[in-house]
DNA sequence: GTTTATTTTAAACACTTGTTTGAAAAATGC
DNA sequence: GCATTTTTCAAACAAGTGTTTAAAATAAAC
């Protein structure tokens, strides 16, 4: 049975070449050639391009975010049975942390990062949407903590607070491996901890900042 | 002379078409049918697409840079005759505001906005190289302003920071009009003085945030 | 082992892409 | 008003796109 390899060569190819290059910018010929498989296997196995992306998008999202909701879900009852206030960072972390320590899980993850933060710019309406519905359910119950840890802050607030969290996240995800923008060269490349001990108190005292 | 006009027509199609569909998904007939001009003006005038792409960028981006780093330069002298220390709020605000104000000074400039949003995002290398280049400037004389303005801090801390900015802007820059990732509908559009007030604080408590 | 069902393959399809061409048209210089 | 340069235009170009087709090869079922 060889279905299983085919399917996952293509996956594995798409997602590589989906994140250097982009979806417009990726041909299934391209694909194809990289997985070693015939082009109309694309078409046999997914139905079309853009089912593919899609495709490849929830093969890894969806776990993703299921270690994500996990976590959160765990921070918001732990504190809830034992009456603390539930704490900012404990809810930023755990959407930073599984995101960012899913990079050294498994090979093709690193590349898939990039994927997600281009899935996000991605003019496609159909790509675009179709992640965003993934997403929405770890949006929501974040923004449900977060209501509840800064009691007095207007939703709409946190809302964009979270909107703007989500955008320097994905913009360090897209690029998380050549940074340009400085003129004495790269900065290089950092490990998965120290981004986070990066990126984590900078999105918590933005989300904290007084009204 | 008609030249001035077909020039100004092409730049104003593509930079509307480019920040909705992106620069890959925009076709040069579909440039040209809306700027009311023949097909093979845009080779005779710019020479390719993606010189195309890049004056669309270059318009306005210059001179938008030049007035953030003149409110940059203007804060960071201010500071230094009062002999006090520069706030980080101050050069934040020199970065957001005539960024966000752009906006509404003239009618293409807001989908502008989304088209340097998306550039950031842009597999395309030349285009996001170029578009960095045009950035350089401003991001560097941030950084200095932030580090006298951030004594104690490391200056790799206040890059990535700084990073986590950019990324927050562009994503809002990006979605500007339509955010989705909201399960009871959209948001709603912003008006510029509001989304000032909530990004502002957001990216000031975030660079201020403790170490 | 024969018969189904599934998968692979090469070829062609219909279409779009950015770019080039050479002649017609318009503007400019004097 | 003529000559020259600049700009416009329709047409064609070569290359690449996602998708479909029908036959060949493989696997599964019984």
């Amino acid at each position: 049975m060889k279905q299983k390899d085919t399917k996952q060569n293509i996956l594995d190819a798409a997602e590589e070449l989906f994140a250097v290059d982009g979806y417009h910018g990726t041909s299934l010929r391209t694909i194809t050639k990289k997985a070693g498989v015939n082009l109309a296997s694309v078409n046999y196995h997914f139905g079309s391009k853009e089912e593919l992306v899609v495709e490849v998008l929830r093969r890894r999202l969806v776990p993703l975010n299921e270690s994500r909701i996990k976590k959160l879900q765990k921070v918001l009852l732990d504190e809830k049975l034992l009456q603390q206030p539930v704490g900012v960072e404990a809810i930023m972390r755990s959407f930073i942390e599984p995101t960012l320590k899913f990079r050294d899980a498994s090979p093709g993850a690193m590349s898939f990062l990039s994927l997600i933060g281009r899935a996000l710019a991605e003019p496609d309406d159909t790509v675009r949407k179709k992640f965003a519905s993934m997403m929405e359910p770890v949006f929501h119950l974040m923004l449900e903590g977060l209501v509840k840890a800064l009691p007095g802050y207007p939703k709409e607030v946190l809302f964009w607070r979270l909107h703007f969290t989500i955008g320097a996240t994905s913009h360090t995800l897209r690029c998380i491996d050549n940074v340009p923008m400085d003129k004495e060269g790269k900065m290089g490349t950092l490990s998965t901890e120290k981004l986070v001990a990066m990126l984590l108190p900078f999105v918590t005292a933005g989300m904290e900042a007084p009204l």
